[in-house]
DNA sequence: CGACCCATTGACCACCCTCAAATAAGGTGG
DNA sequence: CCACCTTATTTGAGGGTGGTCAATGGGTCG
């Protein structure tokens, strides 16, 4: 940590990143972990609205998130867009790219943002050569396969105060497990975004949440939300709720 | 071909398999695709109904669709299913088990079918050998991803009459996909299946059904569906109605 | 042939969307 | 710092889509 004196800009790297455990160089060895860093080296910096990359760009990057969030979506053959994750730090975005070799949706900064650049061709070489890496290549591909169905359970029979307990939950569950507050943080999309993901409209969820705060479910004002009672809200939401916990 | 005479049992190996062009091995060399078949040697006989595996069982296995077809589904805490895909051959069922180690829900046949067992260890071996293969199963994840979220823009925005239109087209092109027809099929999953996937009711499946075929689209009797025309079925599966086009 | 499951059709109504308006929040320039 | 504009959010009223409940018809298999 030191070390980060004797540089203008802090030395961001795999080895002292903060979202590190959430991110690629799960169990790998510090030999592994340095050979890493030679293809994580590139940062991108970008502001609320800012699109890492659009639908149709080709694909030659996956994104590790290293602060901010993002939302991505895919877009219908008739223009219409689904958000189809919200993103927190450690995650990846660009997976679904790979297959076609150009992005099938986008992804926008929801907030100031950065990202790792891990430019793919150079990534899979590693992988091909470090096997734990490789490992944890399947892994986080296995993982999104899974959320997504968690997505589809949500989408296609409950209800929509159901879907919308279970996304503040989530969100919750996530910002916990990266050290914030689980019972107060502050939602970095706005409403539309929101209603997009769980299939509703934007009023349907601003009732929800005055409803949620008038059970003395949640406290909420604007954006900034505090969970008050989360047994309640987890039955709202089918106890479909700390499933990332186990 | 002629070898199989030799044996009592077809000679069925990726050489030879009638979905290899939709399975793994795309771009190997014969040497590989050698390789590659002595990791699936085991195949796997299924009656309709019988299970491919179930919820919490233990990952070891990929499994290829060789014949028939199957339904898999996810299960939420509160133990209802949502059905997540509709498999038929050339694909393949499992993948979302990796990094659990547990199959986070079940797969079911349709029909009697057959598959190939990928045992995974030594699927990631060879992959770790053979680049090609590598970079196949990658295209398969993605592929999967991809799919996955054009599933979530269905059941996030679309009608009830634009989701079976859409799904009857999927499943016809994938039908044509394999050389059968493109215009006249029987699908292999019941009602109930078709509406759970859609995120549905068996009674409006029915209802859009029965209006399809009144409105001239189709010509349904059960199971068997034809379709008449295939370019009002693609509007309505790709607009929302006469609403607004932008 | 009866038993059972699946598919179809109808009546009713709840949930959520649409349309509309008011209020709050955020950003920009004077 | 305030005035002004734009965008986001909240709240209300009303209608439509699709779910629920129920009954009938058809298919299959013992």
């Amino acid at each position: 940590m030191e070390k980060t004196m004797s540089k203008p800009s802090p030395a961001v790297n795999c080895g002292n990143c903060s979202v590190r455990r959430l991110c690629l160089p799960v169990g790998l060895s510090e030999d592994d972990i340095q050979r890493l860093e030679q293809v994580t080296r590139k940062k991108k910096i970008l502001k609320a609205g800012d699109s890492l990359f659009r639908a149709g760009d080709p694909f030659s990057s996956l994104y590790a998130i290293r602060s901010g969030s993002f939302k991505s979506a895919v877009i219908g053959a008739d223009g219409d867009t689904q958000v189809t994750h919200f993103a927190l730090p450690g995650e990846l975005l660009g997976l679904d790219a790979y297959s076609s070799g150009a992005h099938p949706g986008y992804a926008e900064a929801l907030e100031d943002s950065s990202v790792c650049v891990l430019p793919f061709t150079q990534l899979e070489n590693l992988a091909q050569q470090v096997p734990a890496l490789q490992k944890q290549m399947y892994t986080i591909f296995s993982e999104e396969l899974k959320q997504d169905n968690d997505v589809l359970l949500l989408l296609g029979k409950r209800s929509a105060e159901s879907r919308l307990a279970a996304l503040l939950i989530n969100i919750s569950s996530r910002y916990a497990q990266r050290g914030y507050s689980a019972s107060e943080f502050k939602l970095s999309m706005q409403r539309i975004d929101i209603a997009n993901y769980l299939g509703l409209t934007a009023e349907t969820v601003s009732r929800l949440m005055s409803r949620f705060q008038k059970q003395g479910l949640i406290r909420a004002q604007g954006r900034a939300v505090a969970i008050l009672d989360l047994i309640a809200l987890s039955e709202l939401a089918g106890t479909h709720c700390s499933y990332e916990n186990d």
